[in-house]
DNA sequence: GCGTATGCTTGAACCGATTCAAGCGGTCAT
DNA sequence: ATGACCGCTTGAATCGGTTCAAGCATACGC
């Protein structure tokens, strides 16, 4: 009914003390007479007081005891995404040991995001830049407040990261199969530049928004070209992470040129959509043509065949994340976090049928 | 570097406007004549004026325009778990559709989901009652926040809540069974109070703390009552929803009596659990025992055998929990959503072999 | 030229707490 | 008896905005 009708200073007039008092009566008791603190709490409770109202304590205090985790995603991906919702473990780990709260901000339309970004009662932000994430640091930049970029597309050394050695990653997977004996190759790529997908050519690469795609993209070339493969023979498909995209990508690398007894897929989400698409059309995997994903996320190990794929230590890195912010309060912080080839049963030598 | 240094009133000044006309350039651009606003626009920018900070602002509207999550689990329980998952999908639907913002709320010791919960910078709650769920209602009510709580355990006429039918969706489950020909079977339930596992008998499940279980197993019981069925002589255990408190609760059900023909699981995870178990033992679904689980999440499409399920509208509760948080906020609102029998194929008519 | 409508701008009150220097009564040591 | 000190309480300042009644030009109609 009354909705907060009752505030700190009417209590304390009620019990006849000042407000200063009754303050202390409820964040810092050991200051007050035990015999005026139970008058002031007894008052309290006859008036119905709700104690003390965050909002004021906010603005005294300044800080909210929360972060914000941010990205240009629906609030949805938080908990459907296998990525994100590994990361938000490790966040929220990490939050739960320091007594931090977890606020979750996004918004379609840049416009909403904005706003939210800007309203946000938090005291540092973790950028989940997986789409827009330029966007995304620039609104969280005038916000003035601590925050760390995943995953950021440009490398800007301006603003804390945390991220992995993409580069080094995919050289594992490529090096991985060149050594199992595979020479042909074909390349299921994420996004280089915003809401794009088709075959790319080394250009297209080269002038990639996101240097994760990039790097991943030239980690591949770099270590094949070790086995003598020449980067312009190996077709790459930039692919949206949809199961439509992912079914036109693979329709282009595997008719390309020779069929590839290999795919290097740049995360697992998109190979895991390849594993289904590969045994629709009864190409069985890793008989047929093995394929690595990237990332290392759960749902990996339990598709058929487990995936092989390259791990990064997704919670870890939301770990670092929510540390780095509360504690590395003042300079630019960056990580590079280490990655591992996990061999599962997706990959194998290139048999003779092939 | 100069954190937090220039506010408003600083631009104000520097502008040499009022701190009124500040504050509009900023809230009500349109109150303001053009020529003044870029004024005040530009020297913001020279300042380095981060934009109104949302504290002062949240004290003066009152509303923070966030919505909070809460549970006695810990924060990462929202991430992990399939139940949750779907009702998060839900709220943050919801949540992004009316833009409000969304706060995640826990803690495992209670002192410190009291503070959580007593200082979240949120308008309502939506509260997660898995587990000591009185303890988070009594918090909260305190908070006099308008708040609803979901699956609660005890029915509680002065609070809002949104469930479903538990007896009624039991019966369903019981009936489907009954009809296929089972005459004997054994229930995993879930907990009936805290903190306790083993088998129990009608009296304990009178006396349970929690009406979810309770209700389902009347549910059970009557249905099958109308096929001539004891209730007395069903085997029934109420298990803590590990693998290990399966293990056991299947231990004593298959062995309490004759082999029973069908289990009625209180929950899918526990039926896939007992789907686990039962393959070890080299007992196969459904020919030598059927079962059927309760909530219907997305995992019980994809285990092996495909489990049949009543499944609950999760998705829908928690849209409807925004909704009633952030639109009814006056009165008491109760509701309860219909269920729904999905067969998939962990049930068939009991084999002669059993 | 006068009254009035229009459109910005101002100044002060207010949101709900926390904090801290200063005050005050009483105790203790000298 | 005096001064130092102790423990609790007070009052006022502060946090950073928003809002609204009132004020002040300027333009307009007649």
């Amino acid at each position: 009914m009354a909705r907060d009708l009752v505030r700190l200073s009417d209590v304390a007039k009620a019990a006849g003390v000042s407000q200063g008092t009754a303050s202390n009566v409820f964040s810092r008791p050991d200051l007050v007479r035990p015999e005026v603190r139970e008058r002031v709490h007894q008052t309290a409770r006859d008036l119905g007081y709700a104690g003390p109202d965050p909002r004021g304590r906010l603005l005294r205090a300044g800080k909210s005891n929360a972060i914000g985790v941010a990205t240009a995603e629906p609030l949805s991906y938080f908990f459907e995404d296998p990525f994100a919702r590994v990361l938000m473990q490790g966040i929220s780990e990490a939050c739960d040991a320091r007594g931090a709260g977890l606020a979750l901000v996004s918004a379609r339309n840049s416009e909403r995001l904005a706003w939210n970004i800007q309203s946000a009662l938090v005291d540092g932000f973790v950028l989940l830049c997986i789409e827009n994430g330029e966007k995304l640091v620039e609104l969280t930049r005038e916000r003035q407040l601590p925050f760390v970029a995943l995953a950021l597309g440009k490398p800007d050394d301006t603003i804390s990261a945390i991220g992995v050695d993409d580069y080094a990653g995919a050289q594992m997977a490529a090096r991985h199969l060149a050594q199992l004996g595979h020479r042909r190759f074909g390349i299921l790529g994420l996004e280089l530049d915003d809401a794009h997908e088709g075959p790319v050519g080394s250009a297209a690469i080269a002038a990639a928004t996101y240097s994760t795609s990039r790097d991943r993209a030239y980690g591949y070339f770099e270590e094949l070209a070790l086995y003598g493969i020449d980067r312009e023979t190996i077709p790459i498909y930039e692919t949206r992470s949809t199961a439509e995209s992912v079914r036109r990508g693979l329709d282009y690398i595997l008719t390309a040129g020779e069929r590839p007894t290999a795919i290097l897929a740049m995360s697992d989400r998109v190979a895991m959509f390849a594993l289904e698409i590969l045994a629709e059309r009864g190409l069985s995997v890793p008989e047929d043509i093995s394929i690595v994903g990237f990332d290392g996320v759960p749902e990996a190990a339990t598709v058929n065949p487990p995936l092989t794929t390259v791990v990064q230590p997704i919670a870890e890195i939301g770990r670092r994340a929510v540390k780095t912010i509360l504690e590395h309060d003042g300079g630019v912080h960056r990580e590079s976090l280490p990655l591992e080839l996990l061999v599962r049963n997706s990959t194998a030598g290139p048999s003779a049928r092939s």
